[in-house]
DNA sequence: TATGAATGAGGGTTCATTCAT
DNA sequence: CATGAATGAACCCTCATTCAT
């Protein structure tokens, strides 16, 4: 019976909401287990059927909440009219820092990990796999081809997220509005030079 | 008298080697108080006379580390022959890569903060100029001027530093052997870029 | 139907089996009610239908396995040639401390505990009695009688027991090599104590 | 200064009386370290600077509280008239006897372990030495010599502690009314085997 | 300044037991 | 009868921090 599987599904869902609320209020060191399974109403025991530990937790979330910005973005851009390749990923990461910079703890939170969203091997899920998609129709539309698009998706999207981390949450070197300009120069002519001949 | 001065100097140093010693050996999360006092033959007690706590000596460590990388790389090429700035610039991306990849847990320590060693404000002592004075040298060397050379640099470091950490510790998205010359042509891209013309 | 008696019965000898092994193995507080119904493939719940807690079966089990050791060796004492009751005793305290010695983790579970097998009140099963009428043939065969059979049997089970678990697991106060002469008179001289006029 | 020793010993010494005493009272299983600790006055994290965990305390505790039950039995005796050695260790046996039956609790705490106060490699203070010593001096009044001694006492102690064990706690397989006769007895014929002719 | 024994809150984790299926 | 997910009390133990010396 679905019923069970169903149950299953819902506490592994309150668990991981619950620990991404708390986590990004308080910050992972200051969250216990405790809290967590306490916010999602569940036993503290059971959080341990679901995940070895705090870290197996957050680093789940890492990925799902990456993949989350990153598809909105995606999907943004999706729902604009065509437009040149370099705008398009310029468009992109303008949605991402928007993103960032309207939900700090968020951007706090993923830190610079926004790529294991997307490469990292441990993440086989489906929310990786949205994103490739979506990255693939991008190019498509584009009707170019690139010398390794992956290479260079990990590069814009490294780029993107260290210069909001460390502007907007360090605000250093510099300001994430004084950054923003020479990140897109740096962005456009990073995919120059992936373009195949 | 100075000698007192230099006993609190040499029990400073004995606890931030201690520390980095154990931080790279076993982990942050896993290193205690207490195994860095014992391995620093230094009571409990004083370390709170020198750090407040462990979060305060792992970033000053990462700070130190982090500059030491950089400062290598830089007298390396110094001890070269002249050569063009993008070549100098890709030379020292090549000691900082090679040094990552001969000492893992040093990188795993650092993780993505190697620009703090240069760009973080509380960072305010003598490691972080002189690094500074190695980087304006080689920009003088080179006869060049840059729109922005702080955020260049910035840039290159979080480029190096992310795809080191990415490849050589979680060997995603590509081997660094795969990575180095798609890096390389990416920060000759992004250089040129900065130019002023 | 005698199926579903059957299935029960081997159920209860998995669970038997199962907590022997592990009890063996990692020892009796290591050793979960989880682990022993994972070991023997079945669901947690159902050892609940079987035995109260971890100490029942541990019990049980020390009854059973003490009573094995006990009638292999008389049986082994069987197959021999007629010798005096003392030789005999003797045969059967060799036999003992033999299969101890090829068996420590059993040694140390049934730890100083072999005489419950046949003298515990709570003990009212089949393998007491058969080392009971074990016994009493041997003593039959002597043509005996003594004062008290149950309390000399007892006594030399004890001192062969304590004895094995003392110098095998502790190697205190000698080893068992050098304890054995000793161990053989000292039997000798109490079971002469026994005899009737 | 001995101020901060003296306390040192005192907490120990606190932290010994109140895990015999809930030891005795509740069993080792139900004792818990906060039950020991909160009796006892001290924090908790106290306890695990002088113990290891709850074991090593009721190792600990067995060892001196079977010695003390040793020592006792061994000064009554030097307070006694002179008599033939296999009555003194009769009177011995029978003072054994009298305290565990004075106090149940007390032997159903050492359970079947009085001789690891004497002949246990890890135990090696005081307490056992000071047992050593009377035995030595019982020995030397009576002016015989023996093969073993270690190994008699050794036995004496087992058979004496296993039937007061058995007959007090488990009532089997006889009271301990019924068994002192032919305890003694045993203990005769054992002691005359070991004599040196 | 330096010490290190003492603290005790609260961390993670286990696991016997229950009970709806 | 059998199941096994869920429970949550209770466990051990850690460890940052204090403070009398």
């Amino acid at each position: 019976m679905g019923k069970k599987e169903d149950n299953k599904k819902k506490k592994r869902e309150a668990l991981l909401t619950s620990a991404y609320l708390l986590f990004t209020e308080k910050g992972i060191q200051r969250t216990t287990i405790s809290d967590i399974v306490k916010h999602a109403s569940i036993a503290k025991g059971t959080f341990y059927l679901y995940f070895k530990d705090k870290y197996e937790i957050r680093d789940k979330l890492i990925a799902i909440r990456g993949a989350r910005i990153i598809e909105k973005s995606c999907l943004a851009l999706l729902d604009e009219e065509e437009m040149s390749f370099e705008d398009a990923i310029i468009f992109l990461a303008d949605r991402v820092i928007d993103l960032f910079e309207q939900n700090k703890a968020s951007l706090s939170f993923i830190s610079k990990n926004l790529s294991v969203a997307l490469f990292n091997r441990s993440n086989t899920e489906e929310e990786k796999n949205r994103c490739v998609e979506l990255f693939n129709k991008i190019i498509e539309r584009s009707g170019k081809t690139f010398r390794d698009e992956n290479i260079m998706f990990y590069m814009v999207i490294e780029l993107v997220n260290s210069t909001c981390y460390d502007c907007i949450i360090n605000k250093a070197p510099v300001s994430m509005e004084m950054m923003r300009p020479e990140l897109y120069k740096a962005i456009k002519s990073l995919l120059v030079q992936f373009e195949s001949e």
